[in-house]
DNA sequence: AAAAAATTTAACCAAATGGTTAAAAAATAG
DNA sequence: CTATTTTTTAACCATTTGGTTAAATTTTTT
């Protein structure tokens, strides 16, 4: 394989992300996927033999994004305060920039959960370090500490990850009927919430107030 | 129409509903929803005339348990606590009934919009009544009246519903990475939010503490 | 320039799918 | 009982779809 080899998977990998996020596993036609890559079906057999393949070397990409490496910011030597802050910041800021990522995450993940745990278990990071598991310790730590008040850890972690993720996962039911498909304050809405998220939580959970 | 007819119609309806529900309109098969219902192909398409017919109704009446009235909480003559309460615990309870509509819905509204959005203008309520528009009326109120901090009202709606609906459209990723598959645990875990959620919120919002 | 690899074209296939049709059988209504 | 409606059966159809094949052309490597 050359150089320019990867050129052209590449092209066919972000023509396939591009349909497949939009459109899901069933939605999706390979057809359209290489008319999208501005090429023809024989040579995405040539390079991806089937459509799971090339799906599935999509949906672990996408999972990346939509499980970023942020949540090591946990393991960081912030304050509590400041890891949350970052933590939700960066995620926003993720999410921004890959807005049909979760729902189609999502989706898929209902749709074939055992080929999903499949994708997901073959990354590294995540699933195997455990990072929820060290994140749950985290919040424990501090509510002994007495730092913030006492909340199942777990609660704290979904809260948290629900109140980044959602607004991009329902889009069209907040753009639509919230903001009346105002777009723009759609998006101000959204640039806020890097910050108003962190408000939110820290509010509910710090002690001193 | 006999009596009967509506046992058949509303038998093929609810077959439907379970194999759309779970597959996406993409995903399900109209010989799988005859197999489900215990009919044949023929008869299916004798009620209903088209894949799109019926899916149509599946999706309004999906989105009727997605947007429960229990928005209208909202309008009743509860404190603010109280409606923040009684919102936040029935929508939980309506979703532990329903817990595969959000995904189902997002995912459809997010597939094919404008179709969407035309089947929720023909629902009576939600879109009509400017129910978010009165709910953030509301919130500015109680703002202004000094019993709870000053956030914008659509950050507070949209963290009110996100928490209800997000650990069911993303029950892969909770029950699976969050709680290890304890499926025990993760129902626990959606039972004690009918009360976690208002509480969580309200710790974040209100003033005096 | 020769060999190897990449790309296109186009025809082709089998399976799946939404939908139709028509005739027979069963159930219901008048 | 007769007429109507509902339901089944089964064959059928056109279209779509994922995928293959093979030959020709272009590009890249050596």
């Amino acid at each position: 394989m050359s150089e320019e080899d990867k050129g052209t998977e590449e092209l066919i990998f972000e023509a396939a992300q591009t349909v497949f996020v939009q459109k899901g596993f069933d939605g999706t036609r390979m057809e359209e996927i290489a008319r999208v890559a501005g090429i023809n079906k024989s040579l995405l057999h040539y390079y991806y033999r089937t459509k799971e393949k090339l799906f599935n070397a999509i949906f672990k990409k996408a999972f990346s994004y939509f499980m970023p490496k942020v949540l090591s910011t946990i393991s960081s030597d912030l304050s509590f305060d400041e890891k949350i802050k970052i933590f939700t910041a960066t995620y926003v800021e993720v999410l921004l920039k890959n807005p049909h990522i979760p729902i189609f995450i999502l989706n898929e993940l209902n749709r074939n959960p055992d080929n999903a745990a499949q994708m997901i278990g073959e990354l590294t990071g995540i699933a195997q370090n455990d990072t929820f598991g060290k994140f749950s310790a985290l919040i424990q730590e501090e509510i002994d500490k007495g730092n913030i008040r006492s909340i199942e850890p777990e609660q704290l972690i979904v809260n948290l990850i629900g109140l980044c993720i959602f607004p991009f996962a329902a889009r069209p039911i907040v753009q639509g009927i919230v903001f009346k498909n105002d777009k723009k304050r759609y998006n101000e809405f959204l640039e806020k919430r890097k910050t108003e998220i962190a408000n939110f939580v820290l509010q509910s959970i710090k002690i001193e107030k």
